[in-house]
DNA sequence: GCAAAAGTGTTCTAGGTACACCCATGT
DNA sequence: ACATGGGTGTACCTAGAACACTTTTGC
């Protein structure tokens, strides 16, 4: 029993929105592409879907080859797929999008050389096929969950402070926050602990560490 | 410059959770099928997508052709793209949501007779291929939106009541809402107009008719 | 006059926001 | 002793939740 159409085969491929902090910026990956089109353009990692392989562990895949991490945090995005996104032929891409702890990375994603690289937000080269519109999709997903759950900790290391945090809150909501309310809400959210480290940095007080209390999951709050 | 792989190719599809209230439940339009696989079982509505259609264009199309209806509400939910979802052939299916006010509704649904019918989400057949998860995912994208969008107005007839509206709520979210808040909280967030109209609808005092401020779009609110 | 749905306000609580000073350290 | 970032508490305000009675109509 054949599949009743002969036409509208298309070729399916991923992308992923690789967010991670570096140099205290929300970076993305990207990578440089080799063949034509947009030879030479930097694009969002990704790949062709093999016959046989599940979309999304074709996504996983090519996140662990662009930055050796495993285990990251890896959500759908959206699905693009307007014919003439691909001028070669009809070209289906699932966008989407994952955070990566920076203390995570491998130096592998540097050592490409020029072919892989980590761009912030506000800096982004053009990009091709219509990889600025998943980028402007995911921004704004990431955003929003920050409202209503714990994916920010996804970003950060195994201990860390209340103000690196803070600092990843408005990194990614591109605004200041109250010391004061933001670590309130951040203990009464329960899914962090204090540890009984701290950590000296300067001329100053030692900050406490802290630690994800569950850093698999990613919790829908309230 | 050919496509670097001759393998992977699939057919693109499209399904659509349609979601409408008639008889005063919430209600989803599903089709049975006449060919294997899956023969005689409900499905979404949905179909192959055309060589050179948009996605988005032949989820519209479909979901005309189902209801008659042009210009609802339709939202991208989520991509399935699993091998072996069908049997036959690699095949990726774009789901999408779509509201419809059942006024608009044409009897050409019922018309069809046996093929085209409209389920109660509490009472759905067995669904084929993996439509029930379709239909897990836009639900609750459906009772998400309720409480940051407008989108539950996408259900309402030109002229409505408050109760009318209140009803859409509490069906949705599957529990009573307290009748003074409810009302507070519509008017406070200033997307529906009072009209000088009222409804007589049997022994008891008439309601006033309220419509939507702007019918067209679902807007985010706070 | 009675049954039935429409309509209306107040109180309480919880969560968010605004805001300023002391603490512990290195130099 | 001073510069630096770490750490803390209170007052206010707003939004949501709980809650009961009067109004208008048809019969």
């Amino acid at each position: 029993m054949p599949f009743p159409t002969e036409t509208g085969r298309a070729v399916l491929t991923t992308n992923i929105v690789v967010f991670s902090l570096r140099d205290e910026q929300l970076k993305l990956l990207l990578v440089r592409r080799r063949n034509p089109p947009f030879q030479g353009c930097w694009a969002l990692p990704g790949g062709v879907v093999g016959e046989d392989e599940d979309i999304e562990a074709n996504a996983t895949r090519k996140l662990e080859e662009g930055t050796g991490v495993s285990g990251v945090y890896l959500e759908q995005l959206c699905t693009f797929g307007d014919p003439g996104r691909d001028p070669r032929e009809r070209v289906i891409s699932v966008a989407y999008y994952a955070l990566v702890a920076s203390e995570r990375l491998q130096v592998r994603s540097d050592a490409h050389g020029e072919d892989v690289g980590w761009f912030a937000l506000a800096e982004l080269p053009p990009l091709a096929f219509d990889h600025a519109k998943m980028v402007q999709v995911a921004r704004q997903r990431l955003a929003a969950k920050l409202d209503y759950s714990t994916i920010a900790f996804q970003f950060m290391p195994e201990r860390f402070t209340l103000s690196d945090l803070q600092k990843v809150y408005q990194m990614i909501l591109d605004r200041d926050l109250d010391k004061r309310n933001f670590r309130k809400r951040m203990l009464a959210m329960d899914q962090i602990r204090e540890t009984d480290e701290v950590r000296r940095n300067g001329s100053h007080r030692p900050a406490r560490l802290y630690r994800v209390a569950n850093p698999q999951e990613v919790q829908i709050i309230k």
